[in-house]
DNA sequence: ACCTGAACACCGTTCAAGT
DNA sequence: ACCTGAACACCGTTCAAGT
């Protein structure tokens, strides 16, 4: 309880980085600044700079541990029994990630922002063309696999247009949507066909998860066709 | 070429984006800060607070003028002759955006970062979503299609991972890689081998092209298997 | 109506100095 | 070896004041 306890464990990169991931995750990547992760240390801000050379490095630092976690959880996938069980062996890998990602909401966004890649990050791409090779993918429909795949072998994509839910019960939301609907006809008519089939179905995680499985499928299943055909 | 006639030009919102979009253009995201934009216009920075509510309204703004610019390149695709064209006409309207976004480097991430949605973009995404409907996808699919394309839908994807091109000249890159095909033998055989087969293919522009055209087209075959499938 | 100077609260970072 | 105080060069932004 007493704050000597705490400031007497020696600072040491190790520290600085798990306290940066729980701070990032507790309350946000703006919330990341030096000055606040030293206090969150018991220790003023220019400590930090003997464990670490700056800001950048702690940031490459924490995208290397949340990978770290996620080659931990993925070594435990079962390996593809044969050639063609490389799909269940991959996607499976690929949901295990973001199931890690989705406990540090700030991955995505950090993980995109890094110009050196890290070991870990590495690592798990090695195991992702471990298992599309064991499924007998040469190595160039490999790599095109995974650029094919970007940001979804790691599982997640940025979602670039997220409308509001209109809720239908909502007459100030109804107003809003028939003054669109004159410039966004389609927009408009999927929104509220959607609301309508399925209300509130485009809230939240669950239903995230949904659509992410379904391009996932879409992918491996265009990408099974491929292998072994010559052409690319 | 007096400063006189360049700031007699008097500020509005509009003058205040395309310098913005120009700034961005020739110096970088990091390059636009409001000091910076004002310096541009003659002006100082606390002027630009008259004709703009602060820095997110800025990014808002360029966001939503690459949008209007990338719109109007698109209406001059032609629409889809007959449903199954909806392929061909959905993959030049984003070629076509990608074209636009290369021009300005930073769109992808600006794009991303916003978290109201801009006009131009909804009518960027009304029109995929017309074409879309053009070709016999229901509401449901369409929106399933839309989440499966994800920024691809605009014309690019973040790599995550570009591992610098293994110049098989270099004998110091050349060690590095023995030293790496311990810990990630997959990796290395993927670039070695491709370095060897096509050098320099993982280099520059033409070749993520390429790659964002492999992907795209995997995913556009695989939603058109799936029109008028009950199944989702 | 339009622009500005001075000031504020924040950043990351350097450097000489403390123990 | 490890930590710190003071200071610097930058941010975005507010506010009262100028024309």
């Amino acid at each position: 309880m007493t704050t000597r306890t705490t400031s007497r464990t020696p600072l040491s990169r190790e520290r600085v980085m798990t306290t940066a991931v729980e701070l990032a995750d507790r309350a946000g990547l703006e919330a990341l600044t030096m000055r606040n992760l030293a206090h969150e240390l018991g220790v003023e801000a220019m400590s930090l700079y003997y464990h670490v050379t700056n800001k950048e490095a702690i940031l490459d630092g924490i995208v290397d541990t949340v990978m770290g976690e996620i080659n931990e959880r993925v070594t435990m996938v079962t390996p593809p029994a044969s050639p063609a069980d490389w799909k269940r062996a991959l996607r499976e890998r690929i949901l295990t990630a973001r199931e890690v990602l989705l406990r540090h909401r700030w991955g995505p966004e950090v993980i995109e922002s890094r110009t050196n890649v890290s070991l870990e990050t590495m690592k798990y791409f090695d195991g992702v063309l471990a298992v599309l090779r064991a499924g007998g993918f040469d190595y160039d429909l490999a790599h095109h696999a995974m650029h094919a795949l970007g940001s979804r072998a790691l599982g997640f994509t940025q979602e670039l247009f997220e409308p509001e839910d209109p809720g239908t019960d909502d007459p100030e939301t109804m107003e809003m949507l028939a003054l669109m609907a004159a410039d966004f006809p389609y927009l408009v008519g999927m929104m509220s066909e959607i609301a309508h089939d399925d209300p509130g179905s485009t809230l939240g995680w669950c239903d995230d998860q949904t659509e992410f499985v379904f391009g996932l499928d879409l992918i491996l299943d265009g990408l099974d066709r491929l292998i072994g055909t010559s052409g690319k």
